[in-house]
DNA sequence: GTCTATAGCTGGATAGAC
DNA sequence: GTCTATCCAGCTATAGAC
């Protein structure tokens, strides 16, 4: 990618997170690049093309810098914790927060939507995939929906990424709650055999009850 | 409030729906109110002031009218079950996503994000309630922070909301793969006593933890 | 209170010099 | 490829008729 189109790019995140989606524009986004405005049309067909570009490039950048501690989950407790560390960390730049203005923005725009679509899903594989190696086989596998589970999960970091913009502190308090969340994960998990038996028999007859 | 003033808030609120945050502006208002547009500078001082009153006057309304169902809820499950409902009921006229959008708005508008953080609280407050009334006592509270669950929940289905935008299908999956962990945490509440007095135990060596 | 009209500005988009 | 200059649409906000 040329120069200039990487500088449009980083631009535009720049200005969704300066903004937010409703206060982005050509000429914000070219002053956050330091280029001139009219190369957003030259190098893209327009702004919402940008933005599009810029959301995948993003978050798949994103992806793929977390995919070896993704890799590394051994427990659903773990993988809460390296969401954890992915929201402290990334809180900084922005990167996340940022997908949650551009998906409100995919309300606006079909093309938009479709990008920021795709981003997200490939946010939900990564966590389908880790989803799958811990619970496939486990009791609770018969009656959860692996793929829906990790779409609630990624839709509800979504939510407190925007939460985060008016309620950060807020937003610090309920990150720590799913932590304790996890701590009861945990401990379900640890039952002893005769605990885990009741469990896996409840949840069989929950399965066929539907 | 007089009509007019009425019909330009759920003009706000329309507009909003069908364009996004990034797509309202005082005409697009005015058209789905059907009024004049100089009539938003005379009864609110500019297009924001109108989405924030909009924002807290639609919450208000929604907040009172699932009221009651709230405080029949007697257990986890059946305030997911209240979530679900809301979420498939609110569809339609889409109060809940208009919601999502003002909140990616707020970062453009302090006085927006006060507002829509006034209205997101009066979520939270209910679902704070529920969960003190259900969890006190139980063994689950000693380590759980339950105002930041009842963020953590609030933000999670603002996420979904969001979601629902770009993506339907994967939206209702999404809310039946919550309704599967309801399932489990009634199975955990079930629990015979032998299983419970563990999972005190445990629960209790966590907190120590910390 | 509501309308028309309009000032003044910002935005998307393009033409054309370099 | 990049810049300047510019067109025009749409926006906020106000003035003033009714």
């Amino acid at each position: 990618m040329s120069d200039t189109k990487q500088r449009l790019v980083d631009g535009a995140l720049a200005a969704v997170r300066e903004h937010g989606i409703a206060g982005v524009s050509a000429r914000t986004i070219a002053a956050a690049a330091g280029v001139n405005q009219a190369l957003i049309f030259y190098h893209f067909r327009g702004v919402d093309e940008l933005l599009a570009a810029a959301c995948l490039a993003a978050t798949r950048a994103r992806v793929a810098a977390y995919a070896d501690e993704f890799a590394d989950v051994r427990s659903l407790r773990e993988l809460l914790e390296v969401g954890r560390a992915l929201h402290e960390r990334e809180r900084a730049e922005g990167n996340l927060s940022v997908l949650a203005q551009l998906l409100a923005g995919a309300q606006r725009d079909e093309r938009l939507a479709a990008a920021t679509g795709a981003a997200l899903r490939l946010w939900v594989d990564e966590v389908e995939r880790v989803l799958h190696r811990l619970l496939d086989g486990a009791p609770f596998a018969e009656i959860a929906d692996i793929p829906g589970l990790a779409r609630a999960v990624s839709a509800a970091f979504i939510g407190l990424e925007l939460y985060e913009g008016i309620d950060a502190a807020g937003a610090d308090r309920a990150l720590a709650a799913l932590d304790q969340l996890a701590v009861l994960v945990e401990i379900v998990d640890d039952l002893g055999p005769v605990s885990r038996r009741a469990l896996r028999t409840r949840i069989s007859r929950a399965a066929r009850r539907g």
